[in-house]
DNA sequence: TGAATATATGAACAAATGAACATATATCAA
DNA sequence: TTGATATATGTTCATTTGTTCATATATTCA
C-alpha cells in the first residue's frame, strides 16, 4: 500500500457496512443456518428463538445487503446464501473465535456434512 | 453442517463481536493504516482525521479484541496488526465491495507493496 | 522537581440499532 | 368473497455505540 494512495472515505465506510452486518448474532444465527440448507422464514423462525418479525426485519437488511436471495413459493419465501462469499466470511469468524479459544479444530467450522 | 449439531449461542455472539469490531469507519480505517506499517498513537492521528481520544478508545477496543499489540518506545506507543488473520479479514471486506462495484481488481486491495 | 509531550481514561450526550407490537400485504383454499 | 396462513413493514422504545471534553497517567528533559 503506498502512503499516498490512502482510499477515499467511502470505501471505509463501505466496509464497514459490509461488516457491520455479520455483527449481530441474530443475523449470524441466521446466515449460519442458511448455510445448511435454504429456508423459509417459517423455518428460521422455528430454529432460531426469534419472533417472526424480528426474522423478517433482518431478513430485509441481508436482502438489501445483497448476503441473500430469495424466492417465492407459494406463500412461503425461501431463502438462502446469496454465494460462496458470504460463507466465506462466516468461515473466517469461525476460525477466528476456534483460534482465540485455543483450539485448532473447531467442530462447528461449517465445513460441507460436517 | 449436521442439523443436530447447531452450536451453542456463545458461539454466534462471539462471532458477532468479532465481526462488530470490524463495523465500524474509524477502527477500519486504523486497521489499514496500521497494515502498511506500525504506527503510533500521533501518527495514527494524523493520518486519520481523528481526535486523540477518539483514536485512543477505538485503539482500546482493538486492543480488547486483540486485532492490534503495542509496544512502548519512550513516550510514544506503538500499535500494529496483531497477526496476518486481521489482514485477511481486512482483505475479504475490499474484495466484497470491489465485487459489488463491479470491478474485478480493486486499486486499493492491501496488497504489499501494493 | 517541574514543564512539556504522548497517551489513556471517565463522563456525558447524540445517534444508531435491534426488538416488540400492531398492522398491512400476499397467496391459497373453500 | 371470506378466512387462514405466511411474510413484510411502520412505529415505538430501550440499549448500545462513537465522539467530545475534561482530566489523569506516564515519560522525557532541563
Amino acid at each position: 500500500m503506498n502512503k499516498n494512495s490512502f482510499p477515499p472515505e467511502e470505501i471505509f465506510y463501505d466496509m464497514a457496512d459490509f461488516f457491520k452486518v455479520f455483527g449481530d448474532s441474530s443475523r449470524i444465527k441466521i446466515l449460519y443456518s442458511l448455510y445448511s440448507k435454504e429456508m423459509s422464514v417459517g423455518e428460521l423462525v422455528e430454529i432460531l428463538d426469534m419472533t417472526q418479525s424480528a426474522v423478517s426485519h433482518q431478513l430485509r437488511l441481508l436482502r438489501q445487503s445483497d448476503l441473500v436471495k430469495f424466492r417465492k413459493e407459494g406463500k412461503a419465501v425461501i431463502y438462502s446464501l446469496d454465494d460462496d462469499h458470504v460463507f466465506a466470511v462466516l468461515e473466517q469468524g469461525l476460525k477466528h473465535i476456534a483460534h482465540k479459544n485455543g483450539r485448532e479444530e473447531n467442530e462447528y467450522e461449517p465445513k460441507a456434512d460436517a
